[in-house]
RNA sequence: GGGCGGAUAGCUCAGUGGCAGAGCGCCGCCUUUACACGGCGGACGUCGGGGGUUCGAUACCCUCUCCGCCUACCA
């Protein structure tokens, strides 16, 4: 078939991603294979797989580009990549999927129960590992080059039996009575890291007074009235000369039967705040709880733990926790202790997942120690084992790491890896590896099992190894630990990163990669958080296929989007998506720097890059369509003597060098700008254009130099771009008549720089043969003058070089122009204009407009006069000249007397308009 | 309160101790046989303010102002 016969006149992406739209589908299905035979270096670049049964989410989008980008780049350079889809994170899908399972069923899941639960939910796991397995199997037929091999282990709970089992040995997981972060809602304790705080909120500080055992009374503040029914003590401040009279004195609980004891506590309390004395909660504040520890004060919890006041609040018993506040402040108010209130603006607590107000409430919990394992986890980095980039992030890793508290990994949730702990009815407990059958203390045989499971983070943290089969020793462990890369997220570099470098760490003896590659968080154009209920999310998948107004309201309504929302969303997207394609969304993702912390993400900006995919389509229809039968590309340079020939092979060196760099030092956005530019700006503005009138009117031998230098160029484009735009890229590389580079597949190799093919001559004399073609378009549109007008053009140049030029290029220069060229000297009335060492005249015959001419060669002379004071001011200076490098400085002199050439030329051509 | 980052064209953002950049937008002209998802030409900047270092600062240092994010604290 002729490579371009059946080429759309536009791109359609649709055309490509029918066929490989899996290469990066919702279940991430990329993989390179790691053949075992194989003594390459390996590469595994890590990632969580996305939501599997939900949408796709944007950052997700972002973060599976990334990897994409560097996955393909490593395997086009003969490195094994591993993409492993972690096993964890669909732990909540499963919950999903059973909750919806049992919805169908009529049940819920406290019919089921969550032993019965649990089964299910790992039944489906298992089933879903089957179907991703199978599905990469299908895929990997069909993309013949890729042998898959994906590490699904269908037990991780051994793995995480194992390790936890382990550290509890090593006495780094403990069982602990503590203060934590419960959600009354959800009825889950949760780690520092999932409370959100809400800013400014308009809160309350109320004063009332605790009547004195002696008389008198001691005011107090609160903004939370009703945990005055388990307080057990008044701090006041040792050195503070208002109450000097109550040291060791008590007061009276006026709601409760309770002496309360008045403790100093310099630490606690700052005479400057409030009335000086503080009220103590120890069972429901985290400084009181911890001032209570030191004055051995009873910690008394008021609260259910669904947020009510409990059988010890007398008459509040049973009332909501905020309901229960008001009752209080009234009880007080009647006993007259109310001493007033005023308005205070605080942060709120509350609860990543139920979005309630967190109330702090004595648990018993599991804690890991983090100092030990952070230490190690700090050092790495330190030392350069493993490198954070952008670098910004490493001072925010150590700063986190050094202030690490201690992480309550117990959950009481209905999904997660159950902890491996067991109870005897004397509350022994037994951490076992198998389920035991008696007790390791005391020898019964009654066991419970702990009900708690673990928070998700602490199996994520295992990931970088549980995936590759530990704790057996496997070939996939030796080879893939540590990985080179992981491409993630800023926002889970705590969550998850800092806990895979310690967990792979204190396990493996080695930090499970060698760097770290943040991404930015993607937001809308505005820079604002993408939020379902702001409705300001952009669906990846929309913005590759479509989606009309009425769809986007739709979807958005469903999740749960407010009337603002679906406002914003039809104000901003009035006529919906078009079809952008994958392509075009991945080429935009790339384009930001990963030095900064968004991706404002505009779709102003996707349709730009879709633009780009259309020119780069049609500029290979224009190639391939001036091919013959003999043309092919066989991945290596052809020889060229036509000056735009060796100029596109410099350049294209350039492209690559750049490309490569940036592929190698994770500026993805170094080599996308890069590439953009050489296809956009060098190839199609010009190379194209200039083979225009070689390939119709050359000689045999220079036509066919230049199909050559042409196929070679388009087929090294595809390849280096192919990384980044996968889709378009296959598309056409499909269609390049190829030999050698087409036994393979695209993936097979990236096109390599070899600095020592750049053609500096051709590269000067081509920005000659520019200048020369963009003086003389500059003065057409200065005259006005039609583009299918012909002109007249005589052309000048400084030296014997530049003379040569033109005259080897004039027909070439005569069709970009439309114009006849003359190389004599210029004659009669012309318009003149003058850039590197080129000047050209264009005969003003027939055209009369000196007023014009006047003002525009007016500003050219300003301009250059301008840049010329400032040269001149600068090479007047002695110091300077003096210390300035030697090359600076000649380089200034040399642009001076170009100036200086230039400005004589203008006045010339000035007068001349004068006269 | 502490930490980190940012301030560059109308917008979103790169960048550099030696001539200030990209995409989009804007203004003209053009449907020329790869492309109007295009071509050609053009306008647009006290590089947040103030000091310092330097022959030279948008870049390095100090300081101020404003804006993000994280983290505490909040009786």
């Amino acid at each position: 078939m002729p490579p371009a016969a059946d080429m759309p006149k536009a791109y359609d992406p649709s055309l490509s991603e029918r066929k490989w739209y899996a290469y990066w589908d919702e279940h991430g299905f990329f993989g390179a294979s790691n053949d075992p035979e194989d003594t390459r270096p390996p590469y595994v670049i890590p990632m969580p797989p996305p939501n599997i049964t939900g949408t796709l989410h944007i950052g997700h989008a972002c973060r599976t580009t990334f990897e994409d980008v560097l996955i393909r780049y490593h395997r086009m350079k003969g490195f094994n990549a591993l993409w492993t889809p972690g096993t964890d994170h669909a732990g909540i899908s499963a919950q999903v999927v059973v909750e919806r399972q049992l919805k169908a069923e009529g049940l819920t899941r406290h019919d089921l129960g969550r032993a019965k639960f649990l089964e299910r939910m790992w039944d489906w796991r298992r089933q879903s590992g089957d179907r991703i397995l199978e599905q990469k199997r299908t895929l990997g037929a069909s993309a013949d080059w890729t042998r898959t091999k994906f590490t699904m282990d269908p037990d991780l709970s051994r793995a995480v039996r194992e390790v936890f089992v382990r550290l509890y040995e090593e006495g780094l997981i403990y069982r602990a009575t503590r203060l934590v972060n419960w959600d009354v809602a959800t009825q889950t304790v949760l780690s520092d890291l999932e409370v959100l705080t809400e800013e400014n909120v308009e809160g309350e500080m109320y004063e009332f007074a605790y009547p004195l055992e002696d008389g008198g009374e001691l005011v107090v503040a609160t903004t939370r009235p009703e945990t005055m029914l388990g307080d057990t003590g008044i701090a006041i401040h040792p050195d503070d000369p208002r109450y000097t009279h109550l040291h060791g004195k008590f007061a009276k609980h006026p709601l409760v039967e309770r002496r309360i004891p008045i403790v100093l506590d310099a630490e606690l309390v700052d005479v400057k705040l409030g009335t000086g004395a503080v009220k103590l909660t120890p069972a429901h504040d985290f400084n009181d709880f911890a001032s209570g520890k030191r004055h051995k004060l009873e910690e008394i919890s008021i609260f259910t733990l669904d947020g009510k006041m409990n059988e010890l609040t007398g008459e509040f018993r049973g009332l909501d926790r905020f309901v229960a506040r008001k009752a209080v402040k009234k009880k007080l108010a009647e006993l007259g202790l109310e001493r007033g209130s005023k308005k205070h603006l605080m942060t709120l607590p509350k609860s990543e997942r139920s979005g309630t107000v967190v109330e702090p409430i004595i648990s018993t919990q599991w804690f890991m120690k983090m100092e030990p394992l952070a230490k190690p986890a700090i050092a790495a980095v330190e030392n350069g084992d493993t490198v954070i980039l952008p670098e910004d992030w490493t001072k925010t890793y150590y700063h986190w790491m050094r202030n690490i508290q201690d992480w309550c990994i117990s959950r009481q949730l209905w999904w997660g890896h159950a902890i491996p702990a067991w109870y005897c009815e004397n509350e022994h407990c037994t951490v076992s590896r198998e389920d035991p059958t008696r007790c390791a203390h005391c020898d019964s045989t009654k066991l419970r099992a702990d009900d708690d499971v673990l928070d998700t983070w602490f199996s994520s943290g295992l990931w970088p190894f549980t995936t590759l089969g530990w704790p057996d020793k496997t070939l996939d462990l030796q080879k893939f630990y540590p990985a080179s890369d992981l491409e993630t997220g800023y926002d889970i570099l705590f969550f998850w990163v800092a806990r895979m470098m310690m967990m792979g760490i204190h396990f493996l003896g080695k930090p499970p990669f060698k760097r770290v590659l943040l991404a930015g968080m993607v937001t809308d154009e505005n820079g604002d958080k993408m939020s379902k209920v702001k409705g300001n999310v952009l669906d990846p998948l929309d913005i590759i296929h479509g989606a009309t107004l009425e769809q986007l309201l739709e979807k958005a309504k469903k999740s749960g989007a407010s009337e603002g929302g679906l406002k914003y969303i039809a104000k901003t997207y009035p006529e919906g998506f078009i079809a952008y394609g994958a392509d075009a969304l991945r080429y935009t993702l790339l384009s930001y720097s990963p030095q900064s912390r968004r991706i404002a993400l505009s779709t102003k900006r996707i349709e730009g890059y879709r633009n780009f995919c259309n020119k780069l389509w049609n500029a290979s229809r224009y190639a391939l369509g001036q091919l013959d039968d003999s043309t092919v590309a066989t991945g290596s340079r052809p020889a060229a003597s036509l000056l735009i020939n060796r100029w596109i092979l410099s350049r294209l060196e350039n492209a690559l060098t750049t490309a490569n760099q940036g592929l190698e030092s994770y500026r993805l956005d170094d080599s996308s700008l890069a590439l953009y530019h050489f296809v956009w700006n060098e190839l199609c503005d010009w190379y194209l254009e200039l083979t225009k009138p070689v390939l119709s009117g050359g000689s045999v031998e220079e036509v066919r130099e230049t199909r050559a230098v042409l196929v070679h160029v388009l087929e090294a484009v595809q390849r280096a771009l192919h990384p980044m735009i996968p889709f378009i890229t296959e598309e056409i590389w499909q269609r390049i008549p190829k030999r050698d580079v087409a036994e393979a597949c695209i993936v097979s190799s990236y096109p390599q720089p070899d600095q020592g093919l750049r053609d500096e001559a051709s590269e000067r004399e081509m920005t000659w043969l520019t200048a020369a073609i963009t003086s003389a378009r500059g003065l057409r549109a200065a005259k006005d003058i039609a583009p299918k007008i012909s002109i007249r053009l005589t052309l000048e140049g400084d030296d014997d070089a530049r003379r040569a030029l033109l005259k080897a290029q004039s027909s070439a220069i005569a069709t970009l122009c439309n114009a006849s060229v003359e190389l004599a000297h210029a004659q009669g009335d012309v318009a003149t204009a003058t850039a590197e060492g080129i000047t050209v005249h264009m005969s003003l015959e027939g055209l009369l407009d000196t007023e014009k001419e006047k003002e525009r060669v007016g500003r050219e002379l300003a301009k250059v006069e301008k840049d010329l004071a400032v040269l001149e001011k600068k090479l007047g200076n002695e110091s300077f000249v003096a210390r300035a490098p030697a090359d600076v400085v000649a380089k200034d002199r040399e642009r001076q007397s170009e100036l200086a050439t230039a400005r004589g030329k203008l006045k010339d051509a000035l007068t001349k308009l004068a006269g």
